[in-house]
DNA sequence: ATCAAATATTTCAATATTAAAATATTTCTA
DNA sequence: TAGAAATATTTTAATATTGAAATATTTGAT
């Protein structure tokens, strides 16, 4: 399903790639997040944060907030919702009173712990699709592709 | 920032691609709905229906959730915020009472029809990361990927 | 030391998103 | 043809997401 756009080659290249891109992440994303959701009735988001916790230990929320590409309001509410079920603990740091840090309960860390490998698992299942060779190219090129900052226009 | 799991060598490979296969994503996607809130104040979903619409014509509800990987409910709840606008109108079908077709209005197809250009110039413009054969590499993989259905597990 | 600027978090209003239930309509089958 | 099953959309409740405003705290400059 290519694009229906009538413009320069480099510009219908660029959206061509554009749309596999986003059907590429889109479509591997359902699939986790519906083996997540089915599994351990957490969202993507949850799983992030906590996933985070898990391998980088305690971290506040602005720390949380930068490595998942999100807003603070929003981190907020995920940790919010992560608390209400006992996954997540919050702690206002005693030096600095405006921080706050999130950390695992044992509930939580129990829980990721678990099922993190299963996760690793899926996404190896999902990668399978191409060959090793073709996985770390695919990486390096994304990874030059999301580093690209753009100041202006 | 690859993962800090300790799993099999396939394992820990596939990790590491998702991570920045999803960065990619997320990050081109960020910098794109940036531009079109700035400009249009249009969300990322929007703009995705209104352009399906100018490109294919007047589409029903199931076929824009199809196209767009999107449940029936937000279909109903983005076209609701598009006809609000009065960029899109709902026409119920004839022959088939239960379907909706949408169409876009004068008004959204101007938007529309004005606003794709710089939008497929921003795409060439963050695809220039790339060489025209990167993108092409990267347009062979992700559709690879993309396109691996998940049965069972 | 004081006060303005910077920083961290929360709150708020609007939009997006899903799954499941409800509604409307059509199609299929006994 | 009547009723059941299938299909299309809407509604609902819960969660996610953003940007902007509000709040609390710290830092820095005079």
């Amino acid at each position: 399903m290519p694009t229906h756009y009538q413009g320069s080659e480099s510009e219908v290249r660029a959206l061509n790639v554009y749309i596999k891109l986003m059907r590429a992440s889109e479509s591997v994303t359902a699939r986790l997040s519906a083996f997540l959701q089915s599994t351990e009735g957490l969202t993507v988001s949850q799983f992030g944060i906590l996933e985070a916790l898990y391998h980088l230990g305690p971290l506040n929320q602005s720390q949380i907030g930068e490595k998942m590409l999100k807003s603070g309001g929003n981190i907020t509410t995920v940790i919010d919702n992560l608390e209400k079920r006992g996954l997540v603990q919050r702690r206002r740091c005693e030096e600095d009173r405006r921080v706050v840090y999130a950390d695992l309960t044992e509930k939580g860390r129990e829980m990721i712990g678990n099922y993190f490998p299963k996760h690793a698992r899926a996404i190896e299942y999902e990668m399978n699709a191409l060959t090793p060779e073709e996985q770390d190219e695919l990486g390096r090129l994304c990874k030059k592709l999301g580093l690209q900052e753009r100041s202006s226009r």
